[in-house]
DNA sequence: GTCATTTGACCTCA
DNA sequence: TGAGGTCAAATGAC
């Protein structure tokens, strides 16, 4: 399984620093996370949960909240120190724009292995923090929002494609789409998409403005209620699949039902692929892959709509609130982590408090 | 026939 | 003036 967050500033000079309690906290959370995330991908696989089980969408709703928590823990210790290296990082040459810039942590957590058979150890493996170009805070309100690197465009909304502009300098083009609720709705929301010149399979994400409309999976509807905030930060946890380009094109994901392969969408493009749907009811559960979410994390999601048995569910630590309990008992389930820690699994420093901006 | 995508043209900004 | 972003007519898929 595969875990990229991206969006984030590395560097030593411009990344925030949580505090060490956050951090602490943050671990614990995101380490909760990932143990659903393993039960997800176990799922996935063919693994048999109880009945009691809200299955995939469960799962991945868990997933999201332990994430989200994690973020904000991160973000509440942080605060200051953010607002400082923000400081630091906003250019002198910051460009007033008219536009709302939100910018995103992009976080993908591949659910699904490439073949089935694939060794889970091998796909727990990655976890990229990667710095933005422009950096956080405000620096960010003068330049675009950014998203570096997920491998997939899939966030789950409903985005139409309205352009598409070959970059200077660049191999590949830039791919504009806007929600397709813009119309409906007056949605907003934009996003460009360009293929990574480093790794072709990752693709860059920046995304502009909010989602006014209700075009969602489960999974994103589920964390939006509290995307009221207009300064809280985003991220997005993309459990759709790493798959190809097709004709140069981010890929569209798809239900691949049960038997299909995901990660090898290149073969074939399913009729639907015109379109993602927007149904909160049947994305996430249909693949169990697609689920992708924007988040504010300083916000509490409310509980998960599927509750979890206490056999599958537990939650490791006590400090944890009561809608963490979703989180899955690691050490009983999967204990053959890759990662011996959450600090192994993700390495907090590196993350920036990516912030959003309007 | 409807709707999403394509793609050249146009607009804005530095 | 060039690059990037958006528009909208043309095209194609369903």
């Amino acid at each position: 399984m595969a875990l990229i967050a991206t969006g984030a500033t590395a560097t030593a000079t411009a990344a925030p620093v949580a505090s060490p309690a956050a951090s602490s906290m943050a671990s614990e959370l995101m380490a909760q996370g990932r143990e659903s995330a393993a039960v997800l991908e176990a799922l996935l696989h063919g693994a048999s949960l109880p009945p009691a089980h809200g299955g995939a969408h469960a799962l991945a709703a868990e997933i999201l909240r332990c994430c989200d928590r994690a973020l904000a823990a991160l973000r509440a210790g942080g605060d200051a120190e953010s607002s400082s290296a923000d400081t630091k990082r906003k250019p002198a040459t910051a460009q007033p724009s008219t536009r709302r810039r939100r910018r995103y942590i992009y976080m993908y957590v591949s659910s699904r292995s490439c073949d089935g058979a694939r060794d889970r150890a091998a796909t727990q493996q990655e976890i990229f923090c990667r710095a933005t170009a422009s950096g956080g805070g405000a620096a960010a309100a003068a330049e675009p929002a950014r998203v570096e690197k997920a491998r997939t465009s899939e966030d789950g909304f409903l985005w139409r494609k309205y352009g598409q502009k070959e970059i200077k300098n660049s191999k590949h083009p830039r791919l504009y789409y806007r929600c397709s609720y813009k119309d409906d709705h007056g949605c907003t929301a934009t996003k460009q998409v360009q293929q990574s010149e480093e790794d072709p399979s990752l693709y860059v994400i920046t995304y502009f403005g909010d989602h006014t409309c209700s075009c969602q999976t489960a999974a994103a509807a589920a964390m939006d209620d509290d995307d009221d905030d207009e300064n809280s930060q985003h991220f997005v946890i993309n459990f759709g699949p790493a798959t190809a380009s097709r004709s140069g094109s981010p890929p569209l994901l798809y239900d691949d039902g049960d038997d299909g392969d995901v990660w090898r969408e290149t073969a074939a493009t399913p009729p639907s692929s015109r379109q993602s749907r927007c149904s909160p009811e049947g994305d996430g559960e249909e693949s169990g892959v697609k689920m992708s979410k924007e988040e504010p994390v300083d916000s509490c999601p409310g509980p998960s709509a599927v509750s979890s048995p206490a056999d599958v569910v537990s939650c490791s630590s006590p400090a944890m609130e009561p809608d963490l309990l979703g989180c899955l008992n690691w050490d009983d389930d999967f204990g053959d982590s890759s990662f011996v820690d959450a600090d192994e699994f993700m390495n907090f420093d590196e993350i920036d408090l990516f912030q959003i901006y309007s």
